[in-house]
DNA sequence: TCAGAACGGAATGATCCGTTCCACTGTTAG
DNA sequence: CTAACAGTGGAACGGATCATTCCGTTCTGA
């Protein structure tokens, strides 16, 4: 072991390492479009058989957890990074707008319940919690974000934009920042016109009925 | 028959008439909870057998059915009602408040794709459409409302409240309420200084970390 | 050439759930 | 008073779904 690198023929070695973040890429677009997903329809999405799974995890409960963990220290890492500018608001928004980006949030939300937490997950909800909270209080005291809002408004803010979902993941992206430009605007202190000279448009084409009707094809 | 009204021991025809009610409520309660939850769920809900359940309605999907178009008309109500509102801006988020506390988009979005609609369904879907879009139309034509927001925004608004959910109904009533003063500032196109004197407070206690948490019990 | 890592997918066993069925209980018409 | 019956509770049935296991096969590395 050791010589594989990036063979034109990918060994055993090679196809195994990459089924690893292929098996977990599937994951997460499966149990996000469906929590309850049985494990056959991620092995079928990542275009593997079961037991390519079941080497991996013991089980379907080890599975979720791990989408869930990485999840956590998406949104933690994010936190950090937004940290780092310099400007409250600037860090606020950006944070906003890149975990919605990640759907870190829809993973976390629609997971929760379906397994019993490590320690080490408790740990870092902890900390991704003060993380992201201390990103809101830095916003408010810079009189920039209401005053009234508290840390856990941004987590239904969070919850209301994952709500969000069509069939096109790239079209749910596009429409999750339109609703959440809404929501910042709700949440800015200095809420100046929002229409009219120098202001800020929403984003995206906007929503049309054709997209919102695919619930009800069955 | 036809003796019976308000007896003080009901007879059968007054519990039956009784149960009618109780289980639709029930029904509604359930599957706002969980969409898939069996019809056993429902009927201990309500506190009656099955059999009581299936007198009524032949299957489940002509049950979801009947819930889901309920909701429907709720909303196509609430639209008309609100259109008699000569203010178009009071009238536009007087709706707004009106449906989701009625949680009935909620209803709607988490039970679509469980059964067919019928035709009837889809000209009442087609006409609760139009009644809201006319909100939308006329409060921005007011002035009052973003020129950007198009009806269909809308109908992401009223799904991100639905997603709001926890586990006591009257404080997800109030944490809805709260968000979606949120919304309604961020698409008020005179968005005045949202804090300070004569500004709007967000209604309710702010939401904590504590009642966010239940998900990860199980 | 061979030990075994990695795999695909059928088989298993348990669970869940919609629906049907039947015995029972008040009700009511005559 | 009583036969017929609407209304009911809940057990039982049969089909479907799934997590997990198992086994035969393929490819690797020495």
């Amino acid at each position: 072991m050791g010589k594989d690198g990036a063979p034109g023929l990918p060994g055993r070695r090679t196809q195994a390492a990459r089924n690893d973040e292929v098996i977990l890429e599937a994951a997460r677009a499966v149990f996000v479009e469906d929590p309850k997903a049985p494990v056959s329809a991620v092995a079928a999405r990542a275009g593997v058989g079961i037991s390519a799974l079941y080497r991996r995890y013991g089980s379907k409960e080890e599975l979720l957890r791990r989408l869930c963990h990485d999840g956590l220290r998406t949104f933690a890492a994010e936190a950090e990074r937004a940290a780092a500018d310099p400007d409250p608001w600037r860090a606020f928004t950006g944070f906003l707008r890149r975990v919605v980006d990640a759907d870190v949030h829809s993973l976390a939300v629609h997971l929760a319940g379906s397994f019993t937490p490590t320690e080490e997950m408790n740990r870092d909800a902890v900390r991704a919690a003060e993380l992201g909270a201390a990103l809101v209080v830095r916003a408010r005291e810079a009189g920039r974000l209401r005053a009234d809002v508290v840390p856990d408004d941004v987590t239904l803010v969070l919850e209301g934009c994952a709500a969000i979902r069509l069939l096109d993941a790239e079209r749910t992206r596009q429409l999750r920042k339109r609703h959440l430009a809404l929501l910042v605007a709700g949440m800015d202190a200095a809420g100046g016109p929002s229409t009219g000279e120098g202001a800020a448009e929403l984003p995206g084409p906007p929503p049309e009925a054709a997209e919102l009707a695919w619930r009800w094809s069955r």
